[in-house]
DNA sequence: CTCTATGCAAAAACTTTGCAGGGAT
DNA sequence: ATCCCTGCAAAGTTTTTGCATAGAG
C-alpha cells in the first residue's frame, strides 16, 4: 500500500496514527490544520503535531502559517501555489503558474493573499 | 507633522503611543513584529496590539503572519511583495513585480517563501 | 464633560514538551 | 530487547480581553 511505503521508506515506524494522518492528507484537496482534522484524528494532538513535524523533516509534507495563525499542512505533490482569502480565510491551491524566478534565491512556495471569488461578489 | 496628520485624518485621538508606533513604522524598511519592537515601544503590549488593529481597520498598515507565527506589520506605501526565508525567517520587501492577475480575485499581497540569498550560499 | 485610550493582569488560542507506559521491529 | 511512539497533563508563545483609571478633544 502506498501510504505504508511512504512511512517505511523514510525510516519511520509504521503506526496507526501515521497511517491515519497520511490517509487523510493523501485524499485532501487543500491544506488542512489540526483544527480542521481533530474530529477525524484518532490520536492526541501531541501525536498529531509530533508526526507532522517528522513528516516535514522527511519532506513528506509542506506546511505554512495562514491568516488565522494556524499551521496548514499538505502532502508534497506537484508544485503549486496558494491563494488565501483575507476575508473568509479559505485556502485554494493554484496550479496555473509557478514560474517566478529571483537570482540567488530559491523559491519554494508562492502565497497570494487577497479576496477570493466568493467574497468578491 | 506627517504622522500627526495620519492619525487625525483617520479620526483617531492623537496619543503618544500612536505617534511612537507610527514613527517607528514610517522609518522601517521591512515589516516588524511586536517582538522586534518591544524594547523601543513605550507602552504595554495590549496598547500596541490594540493600536495596530485600529491602524489595520483604517488601512494605515498592512499585516500578515510569518513563518514564526508572529504578526508582522508595515505602513501602507507603494505596492510590493515579500520574500520570507524558510531558514532564517528574515523578511525582505520586493519591488520588482506585482503583476499577477487572477480573474474574479483581488490580489492584495504576494508572499514568496524559500531560501534567501544569504542562506543559499 | 464625554468618550476613547491605556496599563495591568488574566484569559484565550495554538503548539510544544516532560514523562511514564506501550508498541514496532 | 531496544528504541521509537503515544497519551496525558502541563508549560510555552503570541495575541486578546476585562476592568479601572487616565487623557484627548
Amino acid at each position: 500500500m502506498q501510504i505504508e511505503k511512504i512511512i517505511l521508506e523514510n525510516n519511520l515506524k509504521l503506526t496507526d496514527a501515521r497511517v491515519n494522518i497520511l490517509k487523510i492528507f493523501t485524499s485532501a484537496k487543500k491544506p488542512l490544520s489540526y483544527d480542521d482534522l481533530k474530529n477525524r484524528l484518532k490520536m492526541d494532538k501531541a501525536t498529531f503535531y509530533r508526526n507532522m513535524s517528522k513528516f516535514e523533516e522527511e519532506s513528506i509534507v509542506n506546511a505554512f502559517e495562514s491568516n488565522d495563525k494556524k499551521r496548514y499542512y499538505e502532502i508534497k505533490r506537484k508544485p503549486h501555489s496558494h491563494f488565501i482569502c483575507n476575508i473568509c480565510n479559505d485556502i485554494e491551491c493554484i496550479y496555473s503558474f509557478s514560474d517566478i524566478k529571483m537570482k540567488g534565491y530559491v523559491i519554494e512556495d508562492i502565497i497570494l493573499k487577497g479576496i477570493c471569488k466568493k467574497c468578491n461578489k
